[in-house]
RNA sequence: UGUCCGAUGGUGUAAUGGUAACACUGCAGAUUUUGGUUCUGCCUUUCAAGGUUCGAAUCCUUGUCGGACAACCA
């Protein structure tokens, strides 16, 4: 392979320490709170810190970075469970940050012992007046200079539940005048009497991010800590207690974070959502979540195609959305079987064809595919053709059905249109052609060659379907640009849902879930879908120029 | 008015002192029983000013612009 891919800021961070000999294997972790659900951000994360480890040969754990009792559930343990694999990626290990607590907890009487932790009694409101601003220097607690003993002695009883909450809480004593605000005295731990999705009341005090993400990583030797942009300044402290601590030094990357054209991507808006129902949940096809994507019918590999694509930098970034839509469309041709389904039908009558007949025809499962086969589509004198594939003053470069032009249908005849034929009001009610019967598919011996190809279902065959049509979730293109609220950027036309006509063979003799309908775009049936009332959503339009030009 | 991070076509990402490239988008054309796919071509790029150097997107200085940081969240 001469490909040589060009490798990302973190691939050439890893290939050093490999050649260098610092690692002989790597060791990375996906670190999600059980608070809610994945989105593309996530698979972002999760395509990095898993692909790296693939890529050279490490491991990935998965660690629930569970320290607040009060937002995590073991509901969203199982969906992300679930995403991770869905995504295509298996953990070497399951872990949690609770698992760990015992371990945290000597930690902290580790840092107490060597009088570099102290308990305070201050409220939050007079240690955040302490911690000053980013521009003027913070001053010193009261409670500071606790004895070694005192403070032991505090914490063994915030531990034993002798405080309320809020009412102590253990503080690193690091320097509170520090240029970075992390570094100002941060809190390890602080007393919450909840319930935990894993621990039970067996706890009444929690430790804090700071003081549980990094010795996580250290308890299980990640080498490379991999995180986004916003905790860059928490870096330094990380470091502060590996060092103090004297253990297992990982270290800590950061990466930009994806944001992509009209969505967000944040768990708090994304939960807003939900929760005010704009959305109809975090599976709604609109969301960008990973159980949204899903079940609006991307797949794993179009998902791990985009992260790949976007690239790993340290610049703010907003990926054009219409880069995934490429991805997906991508992977879908290759893979889906065709059917030809009519949204907004026109009856054609073809005066020509016998009545009561009815034809079997065959039709490509998917030309991309060689050996995808054929399916049968039923062929009568009465068809569903598109409203908007008939114009009576058609413009020039018009290829599809007119008065006195031909076209042809996908799979079946040539036809031509011969009259309109009106109701009272002067609505089109129907079409009146004839076919040429030497111009079959396949055997086509007319030497008629037409510009257009349409599709159609037969008239008495066709199976009504809904289809659900999503269009962007909001108007604007740059949510994190937007004035006010996001949500006043809402799309009202997010969603459409419409009865279909479908060709028998959608519903027949399909294995999978996954179609091109023909010329309209790729869809996959919904498990909102019960057995005679079928459901898909539309994942993705297909390209197309005409549209675009008119 | 502090510390830190960043700045390359419309959007992303490369080029690691030696001809600024790749993808997506857009535009034009060819092929096509999907106005799809495929193929071809085109448009468009180094934040600014100084400096180092034979040579700078890359190194240095200053500035400009954007972002992050003051939750008992992660």
């Amino acid at each position: 392979m001469t490909d040589e891919k060009s490798l990302n800021f973190l691939e050439e961070i890893v290939e050093k320490d490999l050649a260098e000999g610092k690692y002989k294997t790597i060791v990375t972790r996906f670190p999600p709170e059980p608070n809610g659900y994945l989105h593309m951000g996530h698979a972002k994360s999760i395509c990095l810190n898993f692909g790296l480890a693939l890529k050279y040969g490490g491991k990935t754990n998965l660690r629930f970075d569970d320290t607040n009792p009060v937002t995590e559930e073991t509901e969203y343990v199982e969906s992300i469970k679930n995403d991770i694999r869905w995504l295509g990626f298996n953990w070497a290990e399951e872990l949690y940050a609770s698992d760990y607590f015992e371990k945290l907890y000597e930690f902290a009487v580790t840092l107490i012992r060597k009088g570099l932790a102290y308990v305070d009694d201050s409220t939050s409101e007079e240690i955040a007046k302490q911690k000053g601003t980013p521009t003027t220097p913070g001053t010193d607690s009261p409670y500071r200079n606790r004895s070694v003993e005192e403070n032991l002695k505090m914490f063994a009883d915030m531990r034993a539940g002798k405080y309320r909450d809020g009412e102590k809480v253990l503080r690193a004593k690091v320097d509170m005048a520090h240029p970075n605000m992390h570094m100002r005295d941060p809190l390890m731990y602080r007393i919450k009497h909840a319930h935990h999705h894993r621990t039970g009341d067996k706890w009444c005090i929690y430790p804090m991010y700071d003081f549980a993400h990094g010795q996580s990583d250290s308890i299980e030797n990640i080498t490379h800590s991999i995180c986004t942009l916003e905790f860059i300044p928490h870096r330094a402290l990380y470091d502060w207690f590996i060092e103090k601590l004297e253990i297992y030094p990982s270290h800590q990357y950061e990466f930009a974070r994806l944001n992509m054209t009209y969505t967000v991507m944040s768990k708090r808006k994304l939960l807003q959502l939900v929760n005010e129902k704009h959305v109809s949940g975090w599976d709604d096809p609109r969301m960008p979540t990973l159980s949204g994507v899903r079940r609006r019918g991307y797949t794993p590999a179009s998902i791990r195609e985009f992260c790949d694509r976007i690239g790993v930098a340290k610049r703010e970034n907003l990926i054009d959305v219409g880069l995934l839509e490429f991805c997906v469309r991508e992977d879908l041709n290759k893979t889906a079987q065709r059917r030809m389904v009519v949204f907004d039908p026109i009856k054609v009558v073809i005066t020509n064809y016998p009545e009561g007949k009815i034809e079997m025809l065959d039709g490509e499962n998917n030309p991309e595919d060689p050996n995808g086969g054929t399916r049968e589509m039923p062929f009568s004198r009465e068809i569903l053709i598109e409203e908007e594939d008939f114009m009576e003053v058609a413009p020039k470069k018009y290829f599809r059905l007119a008065p006195g032009q031909m076209v042809r249908l996908k799979s079946a005849y040539i036809i031509k249109c011969d009259d309109v034929v009106k109701d009272g009001s002067g609505k089109i009610k129907e079409l009146h052609c004839s076919y040429i019967p030497e111009s079959k598919s396949g055997s086509d011996t007319s030497g008629i060659n037409v510009k257009g190809t349409l599709h159609w279902v037969c008239a008495k065959h066709a199976v009504p379907v809904e289809a659900r049509l999503y269009e962007r979730l909001f108007k604007v293109e740059d949510l994190g640009d937007a004035e006010g609220d996001f949500k006043d950027y809402l799309n009202p036309d997010s969603l459409q849902i419409k009865t279909v006509y479908a060709e028998p063979a959608l519903l027949k003799d399909s294995n999978d879930l996954r179609f091109q309908f023909l010329r309209k775009g790729y869809f996959v049936m919904d498990p909102d879908s019960i057995p005679g009332k079928p459901v898909f959503n539309r994942t993705v339009t297909l390209k197309d120029m005409w549209a675009k030009k008119n």
